[in-house]
DNA sequence: ACGGCGGCTGAACGGGTGTTTAGTCGAGTC
DNA sequence: GACTCGACTAAACACCCGTTCAGCCGCCGT
């Protein structure tokens, strides 16, 4: 069946409109306002996916494959230092990336299992800087991996609000810029706080080991 | 019936069960939700903002102010070290938090201008501890105070998701504990990371500076 | 004692939502 | 050619939303 010109299964474009206007406008979305997007009725949303729940579930593991393959594929030939230069292929994702944005701002489960990885990737390229030498041993590996992941979340957050305010670009909007933007704001902070810490000596963390043998 | 047991003005009654509505259940929760959670129906809660988007407005003002006058109060007889111990008393704020939590999430301008102020708050305090000696100056004052909200609010964000994912309680239902769980969590990492760094020599930073003189 | 007024309400309005229903169309099967 | 089946749709449905309307009622100034 070879039907219209350029005809990707509707089920298809169903999906990429909603993760798009998910992204754009949060969960909030329409069905209806999808379904134009994707030239379509809004009954055959519900055809094909039996609900609204269960297309942003569908949603949600799209994104979730897509983010999947697309950290093995930058896993496997960069140096993670370096994938900031390559962040700005991202443009490409970038409906994916806001759709994560969002889901993150939901804060529903999906935005769970999500950070969950970051954390994973996280710990464990920590614990191969620990074990090169070029990074410092941790008491609480995991936790630190935790704090680092929050840095990161926290900033996308706080771009995100910037943005309501006016002052930048949404992550949400064009999410190349914001992370470019975002990464020039960041990088000499974190370098700093990361190689030289941010007290002049050990007497805080002392004091709490003392209460927490 | 001449006014009844308790009868604090219904405008403040409706004000309060908006706050803790909003809280708990994000910002698309009813009018009609919040009227009987006041007593009062739901045509007096326009009657008396006007909309629900001026209803929300005057939360946001009550909101602001109390945090505040809270902060402001906490500011004059603690050092910012202890005032860990103290935020068990924040139980009482429950609400106020909760909704911070939501405007945050939400993304607003409330949301934006109420991390300005920590960050605010935070340059403040660092620049205070340069002069003390016992924090590192920083080439970017001001960058570094965002990226220590920036950490807040993410752990703030992933405890609220690791509540979603059923392991934890929510930020947005019990502060209290949810509070005092997330400090647990998160202050060893964090003060290892203050006092130490993360890095064991200086290459990544004396890279970067390397590119941007 | 009375008029007005503001707090307050139940009921309705208009619009948007996700979903259901009944049905059309077109292609593949016997 | 008759039949089936699945993609697809327009219209309707039931519900919830924020908001409006008309009017009730107790208090207050006169």
């Amino acid at each position: 069946m070879f039907s219209r010109v350029v005809d990707v299964d509707a089920r298809e474009r169903i999906r990429d409109a909603a993760i798009a206007r998910f992204g754009r406008e949060g969960f909030g979305a329409g069905l209806r306002a999808i379904a134009l997007d994707a030239q379509v009725s809004a009954a055959l949303v519900i055809h094909h996916y039996g609900s609204k729940d269960a297309l942003r579930a569908a949603c949600d593991a799209h994104v979730h494959a897509t983010i999947r393959r697309a950290k093995s594929e930058a896993m496997r030939d960069e140096s993670p230092a370096q994938v900031i230069g390559q962040l700005a292929t991202i443009e490409q994702y970038a409906p994916v990336f806001a759709y994560m944005v969002r889901s993150l701002m939901d804060g529903g489960p999906a935005a769970a299992q999500f950070v969950d990885g970051l954390v994973e990737d996280a710990e464990s390229y920590l614990a191969a800087g620990v074990a090169a030498g070029t990074v410092r041993p941790s008491r609480d590996p995991h936790g630190r991996a935790r704090a680092l992941v929050a840095s990161s979340v926290g900033t996308l957050l706080m771009t995100q609000l910037d943005a309501a305010a006016g002052r930048a670009v949404a992550p949400t909007d064009r999410p190349g810029e914001a992370i470019v933007a975002m990464a020039e704001a960041t990088v000499l902070p974190g370098l700093e706080l990361y190689t030289y810490g941010l007290f002049t000596d050990s007497s805080y963390l002392d004091a709490y080991l003392e209460g927490h043998p």
